[in-house]
DNA sequence: CCACTTCTCTGACTATAGTCAGACAATGGA
DNA sequence: TCCATTGTCTGACTATAGTCAGAGAAGTGG
């Protein structure tokens, strides 16, 4: 399998990796290009870019300079806050960008033209099944704080997510608390699962001495669903958890919540009488974790 | 579709492309490591060298030089030819490629890591589907003269494959010739197939006023079989038939190539009596093409 | 043997990419 | 109001990649 990972690299960074810088340059350097690109029709701040591209401040700074010489942007002070600046693309600089536009384009039909229609086909669809497990493979789980600002933005997209699917709405003020500090270690931990930065997934474990853990929190962002997300938290959770000396996990849920259902029943967790008071839960669940 | 590639481009070179030259270069520049690993444990002729990473000669100089410098390569002259010089690793510069060989295959460890089982039996599959299909799409096909080195080496390559295969072996000489003059226009034309520059294929067609054209030569490298070239080349011989003016394509050929009979008879070819003495043939076959 | 080509090398350039320190203005919290 | 922080910019660097012209040795065909 290695072999074959590097074999596809190989193949695809000569084949794509140099032709699609070659189609992007036109003339112009390449980094420029893509600061070009990456400003986008409606403009960017500054501050964005530089973490999007991950560049030097100075460096982008000169950049920004020998693009608006060249009339393609303009930048100006921004009207939230006198610090920042925003990029904007000059009726020039738009064309330009449609002409990479363009370019990419024509970069994707030279690959498809030498085939056969069935080959196409065949071709966009391992593209796409190579796309989505690249990304998948591409999140990122690391324990971290729940004061975190990604945790607390995906505790947020989570409760407002229950409000919509549950029957009754969702209000975290009358459902069984978990604070940060009972997902802070030693009491528990709480996992965020991130893709090139952004957080997409989270999952979080309380633990009780002597007693089971409790599953909370599991949540997977829509964009990534698919991908095996609730699973690996899943599992990495139980880990953590056996790792804390813990033989039992235990969770509740909604029955709204139909995927997570099926992942729980599949990953192996029975259902049992409610161990708790959750108003808002409908199924208890259990498994016994190996050491 | 075209969508679908972009996409694909965009994932692959974020995911694979950033990370392989980080990981190849390890302290030592791009340009260097890639040298290191494109002279191999065998050495390699300078020459080769400049073609495959298509290098200026100073440059490519210059970076052996800071190779040697380090003592990680030899140049020595090669014995054959006392212009030529050839490169080779030092032990040193083996124990560095090595390092280079690890880092390749943790690249490739650490794309699989994150997936399941069955993901990473979906993604090796996915990527090798990609991986034969934009080779299929690199195959490059050009009219070429006769005389070339590349047709030559296809032809020299498909008359000692005729050879092994044919029951009675194979003499171009008691077979009807098709000579550089036939097959060069307006007389005829012959297409080779090329891959990074490496011949992988050729047909060719005898074109006789007013009478059905003749399709020879046909031939595919056993590297690439099954990647649709043959059909590519026959539908090319076609058009270019057309557009002389022929109304009809006329081919014979031997039992013993099943491949080839079943490529003519689902393009559209129908048998027909012999239309020639051709002492090698058991099949003759017949198409209308449309203008 | 001579002219021509091939192959490699050196010297002298340029362009792109990127780093680092520090200046300066705007902001936000104490 | 002051002070630390944030965001941007300039100046002064370095490293990598790459180009071009020409020198000189070795081979090649007539």
């Amino acid at each position: 399998m290695v072999g074959q990972v590097r074999r596809f690299n190989r193949t695809v960074t000569q084949r794509v990796g140099a032709l699609s810088d070659e189609f992007l340059a036109r003339d112009r350097p390449l980094g420029q290009a893509r600061l070009l690109w990456e400003i986008g029709p409606d403009g960017c701040d500054v501050r964005r870019l530089r973490s999007r591209l991950d560049l030097d401040s100075g460096y982008l700074s000169r950049l920004l300079r020998s693009l608006e010489h060249d009339g393609l942007v303009t930048v100006e002070p921004s009207e939230a806050d006198g610090r920042v600046r925003t990029a904007r693309l000059t009726r020039h600089g738009l064309a330009e960008r449609a002409e990479l536009d363009r370019r990419s384009d024509d970069l994707a039909t030279s690959i498809l033209t030498p085939l056969s229609a069935a080959q196409r086909t065949r071709l966009t669809t391992a593209m796409a099944e190579v796309e989505r497990l690249l990304t998948a493979s591409a999140v990122q789980i690391t324990s971290c704080d729940p004061a975190d600002p990604a945790a607390r933005s995906c505790v947020q997209a989570y409760f407002s997510e229950l409000a919509h699917r549950f029957e009754a709405g969702f209000d975290p003020v009358c459902s069984i608390p978990a604070t940060d500090d009972e997902l802070r270690p030693p009491a528990g931990l709480l996992l965020a699962a991130t893709l090139h930065g952004e957080p997409v997934g989270c999952g979080a474990l309380k633990l009780h001495d002597g007693a089971p853990a409790e599953i909370k929190r599991m949540w997977v962002a829509p964009a990534v669903r698919g991908l095996g997300l609730g699973r690996r938290l899943l599992t990495e959770l139980e880990a953590r958890a056996a790792a804390s000396g813990v033989t039992t996990a235990r969770l509740e849920t909604n029955r709204a919540l139909a995927e997570a259902i099926s992942l729980y029943r599949a990953a192996g967790y029975r259902e049992v009488a409610a161990f708790n008071d959750e108003p808002y839960a409908h199924h208890w669940f259990e498994k016994t974790l190996r050491g």
